[in-house]
This record gives structure tokens, sequence and C-alpha cells, in this order.
DNA sequence: GTGCGATTAAG
DNA sequence: TTAATCGCA
């Protein structure tokens, strides 16, 4: 066979386009790049640490620090795959930022990959209009998730709105042409020369250092790439040990998945095999990621779920509010609450800016449905404090903790931190390195230390309202107050079954 | 001959 | 996902 009129290898349309770096921060497998490298002659590469983002937000966060260190590597990661190339990096609004770039560099194109977080959305449309007032197309691509939009829909066109049928119409569609890479390397020779110039240090950007260094959460593609080696060594495990805090059991790999520095087709193609060779634990870690693309699913076909509740009805229930609310709700943050696992749990959060999955439902239902808060409360507070903060992931855990998100725990489902607690931390592992005032209880008093005999208090050596506060609510009369709360969204024949 | 939805191919 | 081609009205 001769002559296939041979497509595009030559048919470069521009002569110069940009990548635009945004919550992708790896330099492999990389849909935007190889898109830019592939029909661009030239591509310049930028990251522009957005102040409209940054300005917002607290003064030490390990998260800037976070990309900081993986800009550092991206950038290192271009010049390795070509000596003259690099990475552009600007502390500007973003939205200014590149059209004024794509002007200087006489670009005819941006690239970047698709975020569908409303702030996102707004923002790439005014960049969009800037680029097109000046003739410079913006093509952006699927990058983040496996699929998105409306990739997977039900049989009638629509969005799904249920898990389980979405995770099985996601797995009939998954073929290894969704899983595989973007191979950018054999085009590194369209990567345009960089002046070489430092990536702005954490100072330089007006913030201040971090405990990131002494938690065990190594930045930038390397450390994504360890954690998931590391990770594959027990994923065999994931099933029987996700679920205790006091156990490695998750991989860890939630913040390099909000920021690219691994990819999620590299981490679905290592783990769909294992699960067709019927590992449970891959399965099981399999739906986990299926999870997240639900999620971005979801915030992009409802976007009104980052304002109220998925379920509208939900938007009626009338939180506690006014001066106790909010010290209920600041003893939740604080740690403070008197419930242990809840406590530790947020001190986890507090010290690493990493909270176990199993916690955060614990603590988010014990917000909603203990102590009667509005859930976006608790939505707001991972927002600023997770490292691996996702507005579409942390929404849907938080509406279904609240029950009012799609395919949420029935409202009258209410978890007992206490039960929970003996459940998933029986040894009071988890308890006991965060809240080490508490660490001579025994395991039976440690769940719940108001339960405990003054002599067993005494020899641990707890005060209780002192060295470790009361229970700020009593959870059965908690659990009362939230049915009542919740009866304004009872349908008429729907039955609590507890 | 045209046009648009369906199908298919491509990292 | 995007881009190209197909196929039937």
């Amino acid at each position: 066979m001769l002559a296939r009129a041979t497509p595009k290898t030559s048919d470069t349309e521009f002569t110069t386009g940009i990548v635009w770096f945004r919550r992708d921060l790896r330099s492999f497998d990389h849909a935007a790049l190889y898109h830019a490298l592939k029909t661009c002659r030239q591509v310049h590469c930028v990251f522009v640490f957005d102040k409209e983002i940054l300005d917002h937000l607290p003064r030490a966060d390990r998260r800037v620090e976070f990309i900081q260190a993986s800009v550092v590597e991206l950038d290192a990661a271009l010049r390795a795959l070509q000596p003259s190339a690099g990475l552009v990096t600007l502390h500007a609004v973003a939205a200014q930022a590149i059209p004024a770039l794509a002007k200087t560099l006489h670009a005819q194109a941006v690239f970047a990959s698709h975020d569908d977080e409303p702030q996102a959305l707004a923002r790439d449309a005014v960049v969009r209009g800037a680029l097109a007032h000046m003739g410079v197309a913006l093509r952006t691509y699927k990058d983040h998730v496996i699929f998105e939009r409306k990739e997977v829909l039900t049989q009638q066109g629509k969005p799904y709105g249920v898990f389980t049928p979405y995770k099985n119409a996601w797995l009939k569609k998954l073929d290894d042409f969704y899983l595989k890479s973007y191979p950018v390397a054999a085009y590194a020779t369209h990567l345009a020369p960089c002046e070489r110039q430092p990536v702005p240090s954490l100072q330089d950007l007006g913030f201040e250092t971090t405990n990131l260094a002494s938690l065990k959460l190594p930045a930038g593609a390397s450390g994504g790439q360890q954690l998931v080696e590391e990770f594959f060594e027990r994923i065999e495990h994931y099933h029987a040990t996700r679920d205790f805090p006091g156990i490695k059991g998750p991989s860890y790999l939630g913040v390099h998945l909000r920021f690219g520095t691994v990819s999620i087709r590299q981490l679905a193609a290592m783990a769909y095999p294992l699960h067709l060779q019927g590992f449970q634990g891959a399965s099981v870690w399999l739906s986990e990621l299926v999870w997240r693309d639900f999620y971005v699913q979801i915030l992009s076909n409802f976007p009104h779920v980052a304002q109220g509740a998925f379920k509208p009805e939900y938007d009626q229930i009338a939180w506690q509010h006014g001066k106790p609310a909010k010290a209920l709700f600041e003893a939740w943050c604080q740690g403070q609450t008197g419930y242990p696992l809840v406590d530790a749990a947020m001190a986890q959060i507090n010290q690493t800016g990493y909270m176990h999955n199993r916690l955060r439902m614990v603590v988010a239902s014990f917000l909603v449905k203990d102590l009667g808060l509005d859930w976006r409360w608790g939505e707001a507070y991972f927002a600023e404090h997770l490292n691996d903060f996702d507005l579409a992931s942390n929404n849907g855990g938080w509406q279904w903790a609240s029950s009012s998100g799609c395919d949420a725990q029935p409202y009258f489902r209410i978890f007992n931190p206490t039960s929970q607690s003996e459940k998933f931390d029986p040894e009071g592992k988890f308890i006991r390195r965060y809240l080490p005032q508490l660490a001579k209880l025994s395991n039976a008093a440690i769940h719940a230390p108001w339960t405990a005999k003054p002599m067993e208090l005494q020899a641990a050596e707890v005060v209780l309202g002192k060295t470790y506060p009361q229970p700020i609510v009593a959870h059965d009369a908690a659990r009362t107050r939230t049915l009542l709360r919740y009866a304004v969204v009872k349908k008429p024949h729907a039955l609590p079954d507890a």
C-alpha cells in the first residue's frame, strides 16, 4: 500500500503556540502539550502564578508550596526534553497575562487543559475572548479525567445522577484508546527556545514556608511517580485497608491528581488490568477514580451544586445559626468537640492538609448531623485546608454527607461518631497519634472518654473539660434534632428505617 | 450536489 | 476529546 495521503506530520497549522499549564504540572502524557507540539512549529510553555487565586489564600498554604516546587520541576523536565527549552513563569493575573504573552510572542494559538470549575470556566471565557479579539485561538483538551462533561450519558442522553449505573456505563465505554498516553518526547524539537529565568520563590510570591517538607508528601512529577510506585505495591490490599485511618492503605495521590503531577490515564491504565484480573483492591481503587470522574461530571452538568443542594428541597433546611452555631463550628475546626475520632481527624487536616477519606465522612456527618451546621461551612473549611482540595469531589462529598447530593446517603442515616471510631480505629492507633493527651486511655475508653470510670481517667492523666473537652453535643439528642430538622425534605411515603 | 447526524480514527 | 469521513435524505 503506497501513498496513503500522509496525514498531519508536516502540516503545522501554526508557527507559534503557547501551552498554558494550570492543573497539569507534568511534561509527559499531556493532551494540550501534545496537540501544541503537533500543530505548532514553536511551542512556548508558560505557568502563571495567578494573583486572582493566590491573593485570596492564607499566607502559609501548603498547596502554593507544592505548586511552586512542582513548577520548578516542570521547568527542569522541559529542559530535559529539549535543552534550549523551558518554562516561562509569571506572577500576574492570568486572564490578562496570557493574552499579553500571546501578543509578545506573536502566537497564533494557546493550548490548555479543560478545567470545569465555575471560576476557571469564567476565567477561560475571558481569555478566549481577549485572544479571539487578536485572532488567536484558545484550544482546550480533556486531560484530568478519563470521561468528562457529556461523554457518559444515559440511554435518554441525560447525565447520570446515580453512581452505580454511571460506573457501569463508564466501564463499558472504557477501552485502551482512552488509557493511551499522549507521547510528548517524540515532538520535543518543537519546544521553543526559552531564556532561562528562575521560577519565583515562595517568598517572591509573598508566601511563607509551611511544614510541607516535613510531611511525607513529595511534590512534582517525580514525587507523584514515587507515590504511584509505592501504592501499587499495596493496591491489592486496598479494599481491606482503606477504611482504617491508622493503616497505610490509601494511595495519597489526591494532591498529585489535583495538580496533574500524575496522569489519570497512567493510573487508570495501571489499575484496570489488575481489576480485570480480579484483584479486589484494584477494583475498589478504580471505583474511586470513577467517583472522581462522576463528581467532575456532576459539577459540569449541574453547576448549581457549587452554590446549593443538588436536590433543591434540601435548601429548605434551617441550619443552626448565630453565635452558638459559630462556637460549635469553631470547636469542630479546632478539633475540640470531645469526640476523639472527630478531633483527631481535625488535628490531621490542621497539621498536614490531609485527612483520611473515611474520616472526611465522619467529620462531615458530625458537622451536619450532630452539630446541625450548614454543610457549606465544612465544605469551605476543607477547601481552604485540604492539599488535594478539588471543588467537584469536595462538593460531592459534602453533599453526600448532608444527604442533599445526587446518590447521597439518606437523610436519616446518621453516623454514630463513637461506633465509627470503634469500628475503624479499634485500637485507637490513629486517635493516639493525633491526640497524645488521650494516649493512655484503654482501647475501650478511648473512643468515648466521657464514659470512662473516674479511676481510669485519673490513671490516664485525662481531666475532662481540662486536658480534653467534654462532648459539645450528646449524639442521641443531636440525632433526634436532626431528624426534625430534615423533616422538611421528607417525601410523603418515605419511612425512616431506623 | 449538499448537508447534517452517525460513525470511526487517533496520543 | 477532536477531526475526518460516511451515508442517507
